[in-house]
Parts: structure tokens; sequence; C-alpha cells
DNA sequence: TCTAATTTTTAGATCAGTCTAAAAATATTT
DNA sequence: AAATATTTTTAGACTGATCTAAAAATTAGA
């Protein structure tokens, strides 16, 4: 049995290790579960004798093949679970993370398999994050940062590297929405704010902590 | 904050109090959960702290309002999810108690309130059991059990007492399921075993066990 | 009503998950 | 390479939820 704080703990190591691309510290994973480096140390012990991850004091952690199965799983029901909360239930794309995070902790993967039926097999969730099969596996998406692209680039925007509600209302506020045509009119070294143009009419000007958190798809 | 636990506690005292009708026991409840008496003894001068219950040493323990509103909550929730489970993504009867189980326990009245309008405002859940509205009140069923008609009453079968899934698979495979037409043709004092006739065809010899566990609407 | 049976509570332990404070190891900088 | 800074681990403690075994209170019966 698996407790829902190992399973957290887990998922944190995954998106860290996602992000970073190699072992992931201690620290990381405190600032990422809120809790102190001492808790994250008595975890990392539980989560290794239970081989989920292959850890070396002082080193750092990986997941192991079983860890990662259980990480992609729990990617795989989240992503589930907000689809059905903003196609089913009217969620908008900043409310249903939270209840996602706890929905993606109930323990059924038959439930999981059935709900993709239901919802028609979706392959990205309202972020624009792609949902994972039940082997865990899951197309990389082909888009860069907003902040990434150079003059006269034009896109779709397709997704969101930062999840908090604040900043998900903010994009709401300023329409900068899912599926929304973005083209980079003029970045301003000054302060790496970006002007573009959204959906071939408005001008905008968007921060840097904006463009360095919202992903475009080139094309 | 209250742990699902706790919660798990309160729905357990009112479901023995709702079946019983009085204060109810420290040993009723250990059965119900599944664990001792002196676990119960901790847990139960836990939630008077935190006024969930009355508490009088050795006299057992009734609900706060304050603890039938997060029972009943509870129940809501739990009769809720199954209504879905079963309508949408084709669970049995017998398979969506113990989903729910995990359910019920995910924090938002409001996700409660939304499933409601999406299932299009249940009455009942897929066993029978009323679903309590937002302040926690549900119309008691207007029902006997089967072993107590006597020889000529005729009725539709609306719910059960029992809900193991044995009990549930046993229904199912005689073919007395919801909305079955049943009329009592004989009763076997030795056994209070009952022959009925079944949506006005089928003759069937249920025993006592079905029949002191199946609810039935006269009329 | 007094004794026996049952129920309930207390006492004392354990495990998971967390903390603070201090010690140890590693990394960085001069 | 020595001194300093940072990161990580250990030590020790606390809370929630559980247990077993024993003591106390209540209930039932002769």
């Amino acid at each position: 049995m698996i407790s829902q704080t190992e399973e957290n703990y887990l998922k944190a190591i995954y998106k860290i290790n996602e992000r970073e691309g190699k072992s992931v510290n201690t620290n990381a994973i405190s600032a990422a579960m809120n809790t102190t480096a001492a808790s994250v140390t008595d975890m990392i012990k539980r989560l290794a004798d239970k081989d989920f991850i292959n850890y070396e004091k002082y080193r750092g952690v990986t997941l192991t093949t079983e860890g990662e199965r259980v990480a992609t799983a729990l990617v795989r029901k989240h992503r589930m679970w907000e689809v059905f909360l903003c196609d089913k239930l009217g969620y908008s794309w900043d409310e249903c993370h939270d209840l996602a995070e706890q929905l993606e902790h109930i323990q059924s993967t038959d439930l999981t398999d059935r709900l993709d039926a239901f919802l028609g097999k979706p392959k990205f969730d309202p972020h624009g994050d792609p949902i994972p099969d039940r082997e865990g596996n899951y197309a990389k998406r082909q888009q860069i940062l907003l902040g990434e692209m150079v003059v006269g680039d034009k896109g779709v925007m397709v997704g969101v590297q930062e999840h908090s509600t604040a900043f998900l209302q903010h994009l709401d506020r300023i329409g900068l929405v899912l599926a929304a045509k973005v083209e980079v009119l003029e970045i301003f070294e000054f302060d790496k704010s970006v002007k573009i143009k959204l959906n071939g009419t408005t001008d905008l000007l968007v921060s840097s902590k904006v463009s360095e958190n919202v992903f475009v798809k080139i094309g």
C-alpha cells in the first residue's frame, strides 16, 4: 500500500526531474512539498526502502521504474479529472487544478480507463498538458515558451508552465487563453516584456513573468 | 480541518443511530469501523473535543447538529458519486460502493452541487437509497422489507438494507433487481423463506437472508 | 442484592508524518 | 587548499491513529 503523502512526493520528484532533467535534491523537494529538508530526508528513506526511488546520501534521488509508473499514473489521473471537471461540470481551467489534486488519489485504474472512454479519450487537459496513456507514455509537446520566440514568429497558445490559480486568472483577464493566436511584434530588452498581436486583432504587452510561463506552438 | 478517519467515524455513528434510533455505544462503532473499542474511545474523545458529538463516559454518543451536518454531507456525496459511476461510467450497483467510499471524501460542496445538476438532480442512488439535499434533508422511504409483506401483497423492489458486494451480486443472479415487480405467493414459516412472483412471470423462492434485506414499495 | 458477565476506559506502545536545532558532508570562493 | 557557505542528515520530540492488556464501570442474573 502507498499513502497519499508518498504519492505526492513521487509526483513532486517526477515533475522536478522532468523540468531539471537530473537527479533531484532534497531542497528542491522540500520547496515543492512545502515541508522542511529534514522531513524530506525521512520520506526519501521510506520511499527508497519501498523501491520507489534510488537514493544515495547527499547525492539526491531518481525514480525507479516502479516509482515512475506511480508518478505517471497520478499525472494521468490528475489530467483526466481536469478534463472531466472542465468539460462536464463547467469549471474553468484555474478552478479545476485543486480539485484534481484530490481526485488524482482515487485508487482504481479501471475508473481512470472508464473516465478516459467517457471523455472521448482526450489527449490533452484544459491547460494543454498531455495526458499519459495507461503505460505512462505521452507525446512531448511540440512547443516553446512565448519568451523564447523572436519578432515575427506566429503561433497558437497551447499551455502553461505555471499552474497557480492567480496566474491562470491573470491570463483569462488579459485574454491570453488556450488556442489564442499569437504573433510577436516587439521584444523590449530592458524588462524582457513582449508586445504581441492577439488573435490577429488587439495588441497586447505581456510581462516576462507571463512570457516565460506560456507555451506556444509555432506555425 | 476534519480528517477522513474522523469523517468515517461520524458516518458510522450516523448510520448506526439511523438504524437503532438511540445513543450509539462504543462496541457498535468498533464493529462498524473494524477497529478495537480502545481506538473508538480515543476517537470519540477527539470528536467530542471538536464538538461533532455529545459524549458522556460509559453512556455512548449522539451527533451534534454540526456532526450530523458532516455525516449527511458525506452520505449525499457518496450516493451522488454512485449515481455518476453507474449512470455515466457503466458500473453495476455492486461495484460502485467501494469507489464511492473513496470519492465521498473529496472536499468541495460546490463539486457535489455541480455533479447533482450534471446527473439531473437524482433523488435516489442505484440501490434505492435517497440522496440528501444540500441541507441534509431527505424523504424517508415509503417502503417495507420483503420479509414484512403478507401473502397477496404486491410491490416494486426499491432498495436494499445490506450493501455488500456478495449480496448485490446474488440479487443480480436471481433477477431481484431495482424496479423488479414482486408479488408474495407463499411464506414458509419453517425457515421464513418466501415464494414470490417476479415481474408477473417467473416464480422465485427467496431465503430469509434475502427477504430481510430487500426493500419493497407497496402498491 | 450480590456476583458474574459485559462493556468501556486507561495505560502504555507503535508507526507515519511532521517539526526544530544541531551536526556532518559537500560545494564554493578567495 | 583553507575558510566559508550551503545542503543534507541526524537527534529528539510531537500528533493522529492505531494496537494489546489490564483496570474500572455498568448491566444482567441467580
